[in-house]
DNA sequence: CTTGCAGTCGTTTTT
DNA sequence: CGACTGCAAG
């Protein structure tokens, strides 16, 4: 293992024994790798690559597999293959991130670089939507694509989708066809799944089925509308991908750009990702994939865990299976909890995952009254965390839904402890936001509707009508600024007209002096918003906030794509960077939580009803997921875990006097079977709810502090 | 054709 | 609470 990981080992259990001053280290950088770990990093070593059988390996929480990545890509670099030719999909931009810097430190270790000198970069390494992107645009002229497309978020296909079906005539009240936002979730797992619309329909929404042929109609209008727009959808990037690899000559091409290709978090792709895969690389050759079935928590998006299962035989030739069941991130009651938790899954996995770190420390359950209750106990228990020598940015807290926290980021607010949330950002999709990026979405592809309906609607006097014309205008014309300048626009507005024209010209202009076209933006935006908005002032520095961002960028193209496929994951994308170097504390939804760890964790309402989330128990599957989240949120925990039990949630709507509650149970997925794994203490049963049950523990101790603090107030 | 108002609705997880 | 819809006036 790298040092980070055995350094919070004991030395007795440090595997291999090597140790940093040990000579064998230096001559040797895989010496820290325990058995199974090392022959993953040296499958195939000495074969060129074409001769290479693929390789799965399923890796447990915490068993190094980032680090078995990187030392394995690592491997191969100082084996001689070239980055360039290396091929790493990954499931975020952050995890792409620190598996380069990962890939670098292990190179520089081993070639003994200074600290000046940089390792090589790893070019094609991001999520699988990014590097479809970077392809497609390679690629555009071949497979037809216009080459100013732009890609479309969420909103804007959902947008796309309701205006369809609003001129289908299907949005009339007496019909209760699908929401916009559920139509294009059935298309969206259709193209994801490679299924057909009625079994997507039968299986996820059987109340949708009376609806089958307009549906199958709407879908049609709206690939041909992004078609006719010169916009891509999230799907698209991969659907277009997958499709280009039909063709044998374009496969063959793409094929050969690539040695190796490595997936990291497997169990998170779905048929579409898998089929790309496996047009890729038909014999496996120089393919890694790495994932855990247990943690497969993103089945919403299409992902099945099949495609892990399934992976030794998607080639031609069958793939290596190698398992990682040592885990070095938690102590063994941590482990055994979590395990006991999973164990109850209906599915089989591969592993059994076991540590060696001893630990006196079960995890707590800690019932709690009420919300408010939960907030100022994780409060205080993080400050005595603290004390106890963790700092903040070793510590957690982690939850199901992005709202789940709000009671406690405002107690953190009050006790002034730092953090930053990662999940759940609304930050591009306020209103405000959208419309600056609309602006520059219509100066890049004048063919996008809903970017320029949504922008030719900020000038004062326009609206739908008006909007529509003139892009129809635009669309047909040679020189869409020149058209929209000669649009004969009402008299009235004719200034307002004037000013929009001049700015749009000189965005369409400046496109080669990137970021001068969002100042011209942002200049012509900022007097609407003083218009539109009370709050025009905080408004506006988000907007200099984003044109502080672009300026990051190269391009409006590369700001543009990356903002919508890596928007920016927390809050503090957007800080100054002194801030980002400060100890604070991580709120995180558990799916944002993915693939980190921290020294201590809690977990917010571990009810039924939030985990399992009551929007998800409507199938065995779902419901198995939401178990693999929670036991995804407790394998976080390197020392300390915290699974805190709210034992009332109150209502929202109603007087601020009101006591409107709803009682909750402790979650399904801790039996009391389980109990014994956990601190008992703290400990309240089911049955007891309700009643006139002892106060717990933390309760108590929260009294107490109560108390004191009453006296420290002055 | 646009805009402002009033009432209604619903509310996971993310590339 | 906050975004979205339908409706009527300018």
């Amino acid at each position: 293992m790298l040092p980070d990981l055995t350094r919070e080992a004991p030395a007795s259990t440090a595997p291999q024994t090597a140790s940093a001053d040990d000579p064998a280290q230096e001559r040797d950088p895989f010496a820290r790798l325990n058995a199974e770990q090392r022959a993953a990093v040296e499958h195939g070593s000495g074969l060129p690559p074409a001769q290479q059988t693929p390789l799965l390996i399923v890796a447990g929480a915490g068993s190094g597999k980032t680090n078995t990545l990187a030392h394995r890509v690592a491997r191969l670099v100082l084996e001689g293959a070239d980055p360039q030719r290396i091929l790493l999909l990954t499931f975020s931009r952050r995890a792409a991130g620190d598996m380069g810097r990962r890939v670098g430190q292990v190179i520089r270790q081993v070639l003994g670089l200074a600290a000046g000198d940089v390792p090589p970069q790893l070019p094609w390494s991001g999520t699988f939507h990014a590097i479809g992107a970077r392809l497609l645009r390679d690629y555009a002229s071949v497979i037809g694509l216009e080459d100013d497309f732009t890609i479309q978020d969420r909103g804007d296909s959902e947008d796309l989708m309701g205006l369809l079906r609003h001129e289908m005539g299907l949005s009339s009240t007496d019909k209760r066809f699908p929401l916009k936002a559920t139509c294009l979730a059935i298309y969206s797992r259709a193209v994801n799944t490679r299924q057909d619309l009625a079994q997507v329909l039968q299986v996820h929404y059987p109340w949708c089925r009376e609806w089958e042929r307009p549906l199958g109609e709407l879908f049609a209008r709206y690939v041909d509308a992004k078609e006719a727009q010169h916009v891509l959808d999230y799907d698209d990037l991969l659907l277009f991908w997958a499709d280009m690899l039909s063709d044998p000559e374009i496969a063959q091409s793409v094929s050969a750009r690539f040695d190796h290709v490595l997936v990291d978090e497997y169990q998170d792709t779905n048929r579409l990702q898998a089929e790309i895969l496996q047009r890729m690389k038909p014999d496996g050759a120089g393919v890694t994939a790495v994932g855990d079935d247990a943690q497969s928590i993103y089945s919403f998006r299409g992902a099945t865990v099949r495609n892990i299962l399934d992976l030794p035989s998607l080639f031609t030739q069958p793939a290596r299976l190698l398992t990682l069941e040592q885990n070095y991130r938690s102590t063994q009651p941590i482990l055994q909890a979590s395990n006991a938790v999973i164990a109850d899954a209906p599915e089989r996995h591969f592993k059994n995952l076991w540590s060696d770190k001893p630990s006196s420390q079960k995890p707590q359950l800690v019932v709690i009254p009420d919300e408010a209750e939960q907030a100022r106990w994780v409060a205080n228990r993080i400050l005595a965390h603290r004390e106890e020598g963790l700092t903040l940015k070793s510590q957690a807290v982690l939850f199901r839904t992005a709202t789940h926290s709000a009671a406690l980021e405002l107690e953190l607010v009050r006790r002034n402890i730092p953090f930053v949330k990662f999940g759940g950002l609304k930050f591009l999709e306020s209103t405000h936001i959208k419309d600056l990026l609309s602006l520059l979405r219509l100066a890049h592809n004048p063919s996008g509707r809903m970017a320029g309906l949504r922008a030719l609607q900020l000038i004062p006097g326009v609206g739908p009508a008006t909007a529509r014309k003139v892009l129809d205008l635009m669309a047909g014309a040679a020189d869409p600024a020149d058209a929209l300048l000669h649009f004969g626009a009402p008299a009235n507005i004719a200034l307002q007209w004037q000013a929009f024209a001049d700015t749009y010209a000189l965005m369409r202009r400046a496109s080669a002096a990137w970021p001068t076209d969002i100042n011209a933006a942002r200049d012509w935006y900022l007097p609407q918003l003083e218009q539109r908005y009370e709050d025009a002032d905080a408004r506006a520095a988000d907007i200099e906030q984003l044109a502080a961002l672009a300026r990051g960028y190269a391009s409006r193209e590369k700001f543009l794509t990356e903002l919508t496929l890596d928007p920016p994951e927390s809050s503090s994308d957007f800080s100054a960077p002194p801030y980002r170097d400060e100890d604070y504390l991580t709120l995180s939804t558990i799916h944002s939580a993915k693939g980190q760890e921290w020294r201590s964790v809690h977990v917010l309402n571990v009810v039924d009803g939030c985990i399992p989330s009551d929007l998800a128990t409507g199938s065995e599957a779902e419901i198995a997921e939401e178990r693999r989240l929670l036991y995804v949120a407790m394998t976080r925990a390197k020392e300390y875990l915290h699974l805190i039990v709210p034992q009332r949630f109150y209502i929202t709507q109603q007087t601020a006097q009101g006591d409107r509650h709803v009682n909750a149970i402790r979650s399904r997925f801790i039996t009391p079977r389980m109990l014994p794994h956990f601190e008992d203490s703290l400990w309240l049963s089911a049955e007891t709810n309700g009643a006139r049950t002892p106060m717990p523990e933390s309760v108590r101790m929260l009294v107490r502090q109560r108390a004191k603090q009453a006296w420290n107030k002055s």
